[in-house]
DNA sequence: TATTTGTCAAGAATTATTCTAATCTTTTTC
DNA sequence: GAAAAAGATTAGAATAATTCTTGACAAATA
């Protein structure tokens, strides 16, 4: 349950109604941080709640989104995936298990709001390489 | 022409092919400094040769970029752009014009190769707000 | 209860990208 | 230089993610 209490408290602020689905689709987030994908929920969800639709999933995942309560993250350039995790943090991509992984450095780019004379609403970090424990596999 | 001359050596010694069609992706890329998208850059060599095929321009950027001769960005998760500038760098995209501005910030992320166990072979920051000139326009 | 407003489902439509098979070019071999 | 082989390009079909549309449904309001 974590911090879904606060979620479900913020959203009704904003007047945002909370149907089963949107519930199903921000619970799901919360408690599968691997950063799944429009699919991999449509999948999950499908097996609890049999009737519902990718459709919705997408405009639930919009909702939060733009609600500020999930961040889509682009690493993929051929699907979106997404990430509760409301902090200020960035992403690493294994190319080779193809997990992703938070990663927590403060990054100045990330810190300052402004660029030149340019206002930074929001920054997305991706880093790609080979994690550790693939580099192990490879190694030995 | 710019560092074009350059660019075609190391293709060749690379033994890469130069046909028309390669020259001119790169030499798109390199004079439109734009970060233009696939189809920005099929409409715009359409004119100049009107059989090249869009499957030609993919195979082209696919072959730049695994050459290291260009970058691809997912700055939009809807499509790719490309960038020629090989230096380091992020990118700021702009929410209202839809431009996308070259960041020459030096990031610690960006620099050092490792993070925890993990090799980083590549970074892509992208910074998302409102550039100068848009905001000068809704000022007054 | 009747009305209004907002949400959901299902599938069609759209769009970026990839695949395929045929054609054309270039390179190699003789 | 001609023939064969290898590689590149084309055009269009196929695929896959995402968005749109429309009617059905549910909740909130009067």
């Amino acid at each position: 349950m974590k911090n879904m209490q606060e979620r479900i408290e913020r959203l009704k602020e904003k007047g945002i109604v909370l149907t089963i689905q949107r519930l199903a689709v921000l619970e799901f987030l919360v408690e599968n941080c691997t950063h799944p994908t429009v699919d991999d929920i449509y999948k999950s969800l499908k097996e609890k709640y049999p009737t519902i639709s990718q459709a919705t999933i997408y405009s639930c995942l919009e909702l939060l989104r733009d609600a500020g309560e999930i961040q889509e993250l682009s690493i993929h350039r051929d699907k979106a995936c997404f990430d509760p995790n409301l902090r200020m943090h960035h992403h690493f991509f294994c190319k080779q298990c193809e997990k992703i992984f938070d990663v927590n450095i403060e990054c100045p780019v990330s810190m300052q709001g402004w660029f030149d004379g340019n206002k930074v609403e929001e920054v997305q970090a991706y880093l790609y390489g080979v994690c550790e424990e693939c580099r192990k596999k490879e190694g030995g």
